[in-house]
DNA sequence: CTCTATGCAAAGTTTTTGCACTCAA
DNA sequence: TTGAGTGCAAAAACTTTGCATAGAG
């Protein structure tokens, strides 16, 4: 069944939603995190509720689709992100943890000499080592 | 058989290095491209030449290690980047393009806010629709 | 002649997909 | 009741690795 989506006025159609006791604990998991989890590593948090791998790669993806959770690529993996604001990401080579910083305007004189039409996304990564680390 | 590396005076040792037929093909063929090719694509490149898929990985990982060559991870693929100066990426989110653009120094003005010892590196990708695309 | 580099195939990783079944609405 | 969501296992896609052998120095 095909129905329009409630809260907008757009001839936009999609499936209906419905809740699942899995997809309330994915959601929960990956939103109550600060840090930038794999889809693995949100299955093995969850592993008490016995929810199968594949389901959490499913509905971390939808959440992604959906503009409710960012995604980060970080070493040929793909980490979740649940900070929606545009923001940068610093990384410790040595460790390996990731964590937000600010993205500063500055980023936007880049966006003229880019040859693109529109600039959608910035994805901007400092490496190095960190405090712990050095 | 180890030996010191020929031109420095560190005691850094190191496996003596051969001049092979596939690697002399696979360095003429990365550094002679200014798009940004795929192990499996340069691979594609010198099918004439009847190189293994392995060794072409082999080689391109080791030009990354000694520095001849850069990496950037796009879309859970490594491609290779023979501009070895700092520089940013943009690419077409519609045709998958990615290429080229300048780093500004503006980028410095980061490194204070990353928490980071020191910045290595800096990874900064700007994805759009290029012209053509729009 | 030695030992690095190669070829091939197998294995490893991460993520996606097909299909029958479950259960939310 | 019904089809969106799930579980499982197989597949896919990219990269690495083990081991016997070729060939550069």
């Amino acid at each position: 069944m095909i129905r329009d989506v409630e809260d907008d006025g757009l001839s936009i159609h999609q499936p209906a939603k419905r809740m699942t006791r899995q997809k309330r604990a994915i959601q929960k998991s990956v939103l109550n995190r600060c840090d930038h989890p794999t889809a693995q590593e949100i299955h093995r948090d969850l592993s008490a509720e016995s929810i199968g791998l594949a389901t959490v790669y499913r509905n971390l993806s939808n959440m992604v689709r959906d503009g409710t959770l960012s995604v980060v690529e970080h070493e040929g993996e793909l980490r979740y992100d649940c900070n929606l604001k545009p923001h940068a990401h610093a990384t410790c080579v040595e460790c390996g943890a990731l964590w937000d910083i600010p993205l500063p305007a500055a980023i936007e004189q880049l966006h003229s000499s880019s040859q693109l039409a529109a600039v959608e996304r910035v994805d901007l990564t400092l490496h190095g080592r960190c405090e712990a680390c050095r």
